[in-house]
RNA sequence: GGACGUUUAGCUCAGCUGGUUAGAGCGUUCGAUUCACAUUCGAAAGGUCGCAGGUUCGAUUCCUGCAACGUCCACCA
């Protein structure tokens, strides 16, 4: 397209699909092609990030995007550089999240128990279809958001060689003793049918009724609980050791029949147990609480098991019970208690309730064999790790987990969240992995009567396989190594350079999900640590400030957004005004403004190339004029500046100080002076080129389009521009004739001067000011809109005046002003500026501050008076 | 119960290790449309930096306490 016909408005969906194209065909996304488009790549040093995998639940929300736009900042950044940069996509099964999800589907479409219906195989079959459309969908999203990854190196957590890598870290693990079969109270989800870790568990606060009772009536304890159902598998009453009120019973063996059942109850002293809750006696359920799973532990208690996985009443709590659900049985029991004569007390109490994260139904605590990743165990390291410990010393997971942060061989942005990092370890318990449901890695374990064997391959025709899979987690915290080839000799080998990868930049929720388990399973496998920093970004919330949900319908879906504004214009609004760990709130208006701001950098872009010609690169740059300096050392400034800032994961405050420059200096001034100066097309040429690259990180596509406009191809491998230095006195003596043509423009506005009309102005300006201003007669005569310029001992008494640094600038004007509204006007400004001359003064004779405060603060503010002084003296002097 | 975070202009947020008369964008008000851009240009108004103490020559910035909001963690049954 010629120039020349380059439309007003930039249009993005006309160009972003080929300009993506042309990426992908270039080769700038493979880290081993970047060196085919330029050789300084040869040699390069590594950059790599791993991509968040995305669950394959269906699509990407504004939180992916702005993951993505800020992934892609960084990789765009360092491969202009000069790195040699390896973003690495893929996606996750997310396991019980997407079983789930189809489950669902298939329950919509008829299906009303899929899972028993269809059969393992037959479901699998349709969660593996969903899957594949989920990842077709969620990869052209990536696409559409500009990411240059490389996509001929898509991974996925349940693809082939990471289902190896699984295996062989399983099989480690299980060498080493961290991971174990036991039977052991676990967070069991009755709807899902599965186990849960910690963390899928989450607490919900509601308010619970209290019941104070005896078990019968002959029982001489009382004991207080919200779950009176459980109360069939207490085998023990635990009491405070100094509790002088249960001394007499402990170490004693009680018997009681609860409700109909007949129970052995221990009476034991614990330091745990509260002597001033309820009564002080606390009933223990070993089978169906963890904390009482673990006094029973101390104690020799022996556990029953009440509540079934169904999440019913098991034998165990008589014929009466057996087969209610919890509820049904608390409500029976409580009657029960009442007719007996055993129930001292009712109080409602707030209480947290133990939830599934994902839906809203409650976990039951039963005991069950399943495999444990033992996280407080000690064993011998495989390696040297972390600088600290040599192969074969001992230590513990959880030490591996803590020491990599605390030596800041991670370092977590914000920092903040090392706290809260640490007090996560510190509590942490033994990792419940197996799962009950289909989707996921296989547990890589062989059973044939009472023997076991570890490992993908079936021993013998005899053994039968472990249903269960593995919590979906730990095939993602394998994946910084695992997407690089581990343990595949080769792939690893050529990969090696890659790790610890540079970054991981994700949403500070998944810290310990995701972060705190690759750093566990990369310390362990490899003995250092999956990446450098940790970038943590916050939520994408709305305009008020609430979660996007669909239920609110305040979901802004980035597929809508993109095609309506752009991808560039979405990616700023993902960028700009936020800060890692800050929630962020977002408006359509917001990401209105940034396509604004797109289409003021096309205009730019269309004017140089239209009124200009095209200057060969090579051709030696003279600035000529004062503000040709001046806007030199500006972009030097803001060049130097933005790659400190990016460098330093600023993004927000780079792309502010960018912003700045491209509209404010370049467009609202520099290119108006342009258009007096003129002869500029070697410096402007010389701007747009790096002003293009700065901005490329943050806005590809356009900056891409506009590069290729320029007669260029390939801003992806351009080089960052390197700063030149520059003297800071030429633009400051700029800054003056800017600030004497905004006064000029102030007084016109004031004075309802006709905006398109030439006047005539007087000044009192020193040698120097007038010196100044002679040099830029014409700039000042043009963008001031001015006839003449008198430079005169005083301005006319009734004209409007402005004092500004040391010159003082009049109006001629031909019709009459209010004078007395002009004499108010600078009298007001002479009542502002005495103050503040009155405590400079005061500050700069207090010893205490001249001796103490560094030399340069008491300087300036010297010269800050002079100026005021001065200012003063010519309002005074206008006034009369 | 513990921990963390936030509180600055009407709104969204900068302000990094204390140092000018606290900034930006949006919105608002006034004005402008041949001449890159109305997705624009010029100008203006608008803040006792949540509250109370303390440290300091000097506090929006550091410390303590309080308040409001938010988040995470948690074995008071």
């Amino acid at each position: 397209m010629a120039p020349k016909e380059l439309p007003k408005a930039y249009d993005a969906s006309a160009v972003e699909l080929d300009i993506f194209k042309q990426w992908e065909k270039s080769g700038a996304f493979d880290p081993d092609k970047l060196v085919k488009l330029d050789a300084r790549y040869k040699d390069a040093a590594p950059y790599c990030i791993v991509l968040p995998p995305p669950n394959r639940t269906g699509t990407l929300h504004l939180g992916h995007a702005k993951m993505l736009a800020i992934e892609d900042l960084l990789i765009r950044f360092h491969r202009m550089l000069g790195d040699k940069t390896y973003w690495i996509p893929g996606t996750d099964h997310a396991a019980l999240a997407t079983q789930v999800k189809v489950e669902q589907v298939l329950i919509k479409e008829g299906i009303k128990d899929p899972r028993r219906e269809l059969g393992r195989e037959k479901f699998l079959e349709k969660v593996r279809e969903f899957a594949e459309k989920s990842r077709d969908t969620i990869v052209a999203q990536c696409k559409a958001m500009g990411s240059s990854m490389d996509w001929s190196r898509e991974k996925y957590t349940l693809d082939e060689d990471r289902n190896k890598a699984v295996n062989k870290v399983f099989e480690m693990m299980f060498e080493d003793g961290l991971i174990e079969r036991g039977f052991r109270v676990v967070n069991w989800d009755p709807v899902f049918q599965t186990t849960l870790s910690d963390d899928e568990v989450e607490h919900k606060d509601t308010q619970a009724e209290l019941v104070t009772f005896t078990y019968d009536k002959d029982f001489p304890i009382a004991i207080s609980t919200t779950r009176p159902e459980t109360k069939f598998g207490d085998t023990g009453v635990a009491v405070h050791p100094d509790d002088k009120r249960y001394k007499k019973f402990v170490g004693k063996t009680l018997t009681a029949v609860f409700c109909g059942k007949q129970i052995t109850l221990k009476v034991i002293a614990d330091a745990e147990v509260d002597p001033k809750f309820g009564t002080g006696a606390l009933g223990v359920t070993p089978a169906h609480s963890l904390i009482d799973a673990d006094l029973a532990e101390r104690h020799g208690l022996p556990m029953v098991q009440v509540i079934g996985q169904d999440g019913k009443m098991t034998a165990e709590a008589g014929k009466d019970f057996s087969g209610l659900t919890t509820i049904e049985a608390r409500k029976k029991i409580i009657k029960t208690l009442e007719a007996q004569g055993c129930l001292q007390k009712k109080e409602s109490v707030p209480q947290s309730l133990l939830i599934a994260q994902r839906g809203e139904s409650p976990v039951e605590q039963l005991p069950m064999r399943q495999w444990f990743l033992r996280v407080n165990k000690k064993f011998k390291l495989r390696n040297d790790t972390l600088g600290k410990w040599k192969k074969g010393d001992e230590t513990t997971l959880k030490e591996l987990m803590r020491y990599a942060v605390e030596s800041k061989q991670t370092k977590i942005l914000p920092e903040n969240f090392e706290k809260i990092y640490f007090h996560w370890i510190d509590n942490l318990r033994d990792w419940c992995i197996s799962r009950q449901i289909w989707f996921g890695h296989q547990i890589p374990v062989w059973y044939k009567n009472d023997d076991m064997k570890v490992g993908p391959d079936s021993p013998g025709a005899d053994w039968v396989r472990d249903p269960d899979t593995l919590d979906t987690w730990f095939s993602s915290g394998l994946w910084t190594f695992s997407t690089l080839g581990w343990p595949d000799e080769k792939e690893w080998k050529k990969n090696r350079a890659y790790h610890p990868t540079a970054v991981l930049e994700t949403g500070y929720d998944i810290l310990f999900f995701w972060v705190a388990r690759m750093i566990l399973m990369s310390t362990y496998v490899l003995g250092e640590v999956p990446f450098k920093d940790v970038y943590l970004h916050g939520l994408v919330r709305d305009e008020k400030g609430r979660k996007m949900s669909k239920s609110i319908g305040n979901v802004l879906d980035p597929l809508d957004l993109i095609p309506k504004y752009g991808t560039d214009a979405v990616r700023l609004s993902l960028v700009m005004g936020t800060s890692p760990g800050m929630d962020q709130k977002l408006s359509e208006e917001k990401i209105k403004d940034y396509r604004n701001f797109t289409n003021k950098l096309w205009n730019i872009s269309r004017y140089i190339l239209t009124s200009t010609q095209l200057v060969a690169r090579s051709s030696q740059l003279v600035p000529k004029t004062m503000a040709d300096k001046w806007i030199l050392g500006r972009l030097s400034d803001v060049q130097t500046k933005v790659t400190k800032l990016i460098g330093e994961y600023q993004f927000s405050q780079a792309g502010d100080l960018l912003r700045e420059f491209t509209w404010n200096d370049l467009a609202d001034w520099y290119l108006e002076i342009s258009k007096v100066e003129k002869d500029k097309d070697a410096i402007l040429n010389h701007i747009l080129t790096r002003l293009i690259k700065l901005w490329h990180p943050f806005m590809p596509f356009v900056t891409e389009y506009i590069w290729s406009l320029m007669g260029n191809n390939d801003l992806i491998v351009a080089k960052w521009p390197e700063v030149v230095p520059h003297s800071k006195k030429n633009y400051r003596n700029f800054e003056t004739i800017r600030l004497l043509i905004t006064d000029i423009r102030r007084l016109r506005a004031e004075q309802g001067v006709e905006p398109s009309a030439f006047i005539k102005v007087a000044m009192v300006a020193d040698k120097d000011a007038k010196k100044l201003i002679e040099e830029n007669i014409a700039i000042v005569k043009q963008l001031a809109r001015l006839e003449e310029i008198e430079f005169v001992k005083a301005v006319e008494k009734n004209w409007p005046t402005a004092v500004s640094g040391k010159v003082t600038v009049g109006l001629n004007l031909a019709s009459g002003i209010d004078v007395e509204k002009e004499h108010e006007k600078i009298q007001k400004e002479i009542e502002a500026l005495k103050p503040y001359i009155k405590s400079t003064e005061a500050k700069l004779k207090n010893k205490d501050f001249t001796s103490k405060a560094p030399e340069k603060v008491v300087n300036d503010m010297k010269n800050k008076l002079d100026e005021a002084k001065a200012k003063l003296k010519a309002l005074e002097k206008r006034q009369g």
